[in-house]
RNA sequence: GGCGGCGUAGCCAAGUGGUUAAGGCGGAGGUCUGCAAAACCUCUAUUCAGCGGUUCGAAUCCGCUCGCCGCCUCCA
């Protein structure tokens, strides 16, 4: 079940064709650094996209670059630079962000600058259908000759022209009637067309780039809910317009962050950068955060939250080391897993109904805490050597497949260590004061514990010997 | 003005007509430990902004009130 804008219920969803799901998520527009709200709706769909793929659909996911409008020639100008500098710096940045949280890259990115002549077919055909007029370089998309103007957005044209508060170019015939291709002044980038020289309008790029990978109907269309109107309302005037045919099928729309809470940054807007965020905190626990809150709610950006998150997290990697460490102590051996494969698997069914519906995935994620717990239990008794590890390294498996569901426990469980240096002085201390908990001599013990968290890491003393963890402050 | 959404424990956050209101963080107690750390166990909302109503039954549906927010203009 998807919650589809379109019809403001969960349907249930199944692709146009077979097991190829075909989506298409607006991405950025390239005129300066991601912010939080754009980590968001990248790490929602590349959830929702994971899932997908592991339901067994194959999907072709498709994400744009908006690399022309007049923000990035805007600052463009202010930077004496072309703008084609602007929006490759941001492109390379956007990616190196990506990479950053763990989005993975799109099967398609396509840029609009690329797809001009795509544009321009597509509203020749809005013309000769006579559903766009071009007057003095401009075209123009007519709403009044589109009926189902306002079906995404659930708005009454009335409305709208009632609440209008846009300055009115008296040249369209209807307020609301928007560019398709705008002509272009003196210095801006231009591309020649029927109209003359000009440069497309903004929304004109998702509908051809998109039915160009995807075909005219396709599955899946998502963006941030900022986006319903009038951008993908646009969208399905100019597509549905064009091919006489449905657009998209399922409308699928992200909830904003707000950065209400943080107030607003002294100078300019906030400085909740990606980059800044990436530096800060843990990826993953960045990520963790924001998958606590449905996709569809408001979510009120905090880094605190962020924090706890990265608490939360510890309990699986540990987990998950301990899985590491075990697993040259046995294979999977018979012997009474006291019904944790059980349990792990009737979890794994919470999992998946939670993502079944409407990609519920703090639902999803309770399910994984609960999996973790029991499988912590086990441990424990494992390491009096009260069960055997073949359950417990199946069961750690099945956890990190669904965290890798939800693009978490990526990196290796390797964390970041000491320098060498370092590791070595605080080996050889843990080494001294094995020696001496062996002595009983546990004033001599607790200084060289001393020293060693006075080095950054903790100590922690199992039935399998000490082991340490670095946690530089 | 029009359209839409939200208000659940100290904090974050699921649940949207019917067994004990998920989960996380924090907190309290316990087990383990030389002491710790980590982990585990138990506890931490008789109650879902307030007031009415519908119903055998409501956090969940309806109405009103209070508070907050989004869109209607570029925006993920």
């Amino acid at each position: 079940m998807i919650y589809n804008t379109l019809t403001r219920r969960k349907e249930e969803f199944r692709p146009l064709a077979g097991d190829t799901v075909r989506m298409y998520v607006c991405g950025v527009t390239v005129y300066d650094l991601s912010h939080a709200g754009h980590a968001r709706s990248a790490i929602v769909f590349d959830v929702i996209r994971r899932y997908l793929a592991y339901r067994g659909y194959q999907v072709r996911f498709v994400k744009n670059f908006t690399d022309v409008d007049d923000k990035i020639i805007r600052r463009a100008n202010e930077e004496g630079v072309p703008p084609s500098l602007v929006s490759e710096r941001n492109i390379e940045e956007y990616h190196a962000d990506m990479a950053a949280i763990g989005v993975a890259p799109a099967d398609e990115e396509p840029k609009a600058t690329e797809h001009v002549p795509r544009m321009i077919q597509l509203i020749q055909r809005l013309v000769a259908k006579g559903v766009a007029y071009a007057v003095d370089g401009d075209v123009f998309f007519e709403i009044r000759k589109f009926p189902g103007y306002g079906k995404l957005s659930g708005k009454k044209l009335e409305d709208l022209v009632a609440g209008a508060r846009v300055e009115v170019d008296e040249r369209k015939r209807d307020p609301l009637d928007f560019a398709l291709w705008k002509a272009s002044k003196p210095g801006e980038p231009a591309w020649e067309s029927p109209w003359g020289p000009g440069r497309p309008g903004w929304h004109v790029e998702c509908s051809a780039m998109s039915m160009q990978y995807l075909g005219e109907t396709f599955d899946i269309h998502g963006g941030g809910e900022d986006l319903i109107f009038p951008h993908h309302e646009n969208e399905i005037a100019q597509s549905e317009g064009a091919t006489g045919r449905p657009f998209a099928r399922f409308w699928i729309h992200n909830g904003l962050a707000n950065l209400g809470a943080q107030k607003m940054s002294k100078s300019l807007g906030n400085t909740l950068t990606i980059k800044d965020l990436a530096r800060r905190h843990d990826p993953e626990a960045l990520r963790l955060y924001l998958l606590g809150t449905h996709y569809r709610n408001p979510l009120d950006f905090a880094e605190a939250r962020i924090d706890e998150a990265g608490r939360a997290l510890e309990r699986f990697r540990a987990l998950l080391e301990a899985a590491d460490r075990l697993a040259s102590r046995g294979t999977p051996a018979p012997g009474s897993d006291d019904g944790l494969l059980g349990t792990v698997g009737s979890l794994r069914e919470r999992f998946q109904a939670a993502m079944d519906d409407d990609f519920n995935a703090p639902q999803a994620i309770a399910a994984l805490f609960e999996m973790a717990s029991v499988l912590h239990a086990y441990r424990d008794a494992l390491e009096r050597d009260e069960r055997p590890v073949g359950p417990f390294l199946l069961g750690v498996n099945e956890l990190l497949t669904l965290g890798h569901v939800l693009g978490l426990f990526q990196k290796p469980v390797e964390p970041a260590g000491p320098p060498r240096e370092v590791a070595e002085r605080i080996e050889a201390l843990v080494r001294a004061r094995d020696g001496a908990r062996a002595r009983r001599d546990w004033r001599r013990a607790d200084a060289l514990r001393s020293e060693i968290a006075a080095l950054g890491a903790i100590t922690e003393d199992t039935p399998h010997g000490t082991r340490w963890k670095w946690t530089p402050r």
